[in-house]
DNA sequence: TAATTAGACAACAGGCTGTCGAGTAATCTG
DNA sequence: CAGATTACTCGACAGCCTGTTGTCTAATTA
């Protein structure tokens, strides 16, 4: 039986940790190796065992956030032969107010845009399923219209995330799907 | 006549465009000061004569950038007693247009979140002239209301600027405010 | 012409990065 | 259970980048 392996992903988790303890602090550019190992008690090369770089721990932790977002989307809400878009919207804020800490972090103002742009890749089919249009539109339009709500909804999910002691989910839902998005539903 | 500070303005403006060249290419992180210098003909200490450091490059070309909006938004827009959604719109993407470099890079995926919400919060009072509901709502309800038009627009703006080939302006306003923005206009 | 100022630079100290080889503890094997 | 092997961690090194200081040159002023 082997047990190292196990002090691999525990180390790797206090690093990853260490890390995202000071990112959440001050911008990444800011942050040395020797800050993290410090901070988690471990020799500075230890760090280059199981990281490439700094970049890569926060590439990591985002695979990883994405990763359950996607699995979230393909078991249970893209299998769904009849989809309910509050019902949909209702799973996500879960997901979303489970990792606020995170979310806030990456989509905010020291965040990192390229995990907006992939979160918005992942989210994109299940937007699909509800967007429609009074009039027939261009497939360039389309594509605008949906970048419009895609964009839209991600940061006014991210606005109410960031304000912990506002509207509850069951408030949250009715207001995006009747005084938000009335018009292409 | 003192000749001198053209040319200290001229070093700058050579320095701040080696940076550019540079950041369109490359995360800023990666971009060393001696890069810098290099590419723009100056000894590497000439930078610190101007500017602190490599950010605060980029955050000049920032607030000139902001400027610019600001000042459009103060002088034209804003004054007018009788606002036009259309017409705004026609200004404000004209203006895009001319610094579509800039925007593309600072608002794209290798792009500072950061410049985003001070873009966002420049262009919100012009949105606050426009946006109404059918319901009247809570102060919280308006302004996540007001998050997701403004990043909505912001975004699909972006998406626009992104395809040279695409629409002009003229196709792309009634686009925005008939198909995009019909019910809250 | 002499003094002052602006502009540019070479050189230095200090910090961070990424790597390599050595040391220690845990696991496997005969 | 003893010796070999593997997993894991660390100290130390070379090289690059940063930010600063003092110096040199050329232009401006009096």
């Amino acid at each position: 039986m082997n047990k190292q392996p196990q002090v691999t992903e525990q180390t790797k988790a206090n690093i990853r940790q260490a890390f995202w303890e000071l990112y959440a602090q001050e911008p990444i550019e800011k942050i040395t190796v020797k800050q993290i190992t410090d901070r988690a008690g471990y020799n500075r090369a230890t760090f280059y065992l199981y990281f490439k770089d700094i970049y890569d721990v926060l590439a990591q932790i985002e695979d990883n956030l994405l990763d359950v977002l996607e699995q979230l989307i393909n078991r249970r809400l893209l299998r769904e032969s009849e989809p309910d878009f509050s019902e949909h919207m209702g799973v996500f804020l879960e997901l979303a107010r489970r990792y606020s800490a995170q979310f806030l972090v990456l989509l905010g103002d020291r965040g990192d845009p390229a995990f907006a742009s992939r979160f918005k890749q992942v989210l994109a089919p299940i937007l699909d399923r509800f967007l429609v249009s009074e009039r027939a539109l261009s497939p360039r339009e389309a594509a605008l219209l949906h970048e419009f709500y895609l964009s839209g909804l991600l940061s006014v999910v991210v606005a109410w995330l960031r304000d912990p002691q506002g509207m509850t989910i069951a408030e949250f839902v009715p207001f995006i799907v009747n005084d938000v998005c009335n018009a292409h539903l």
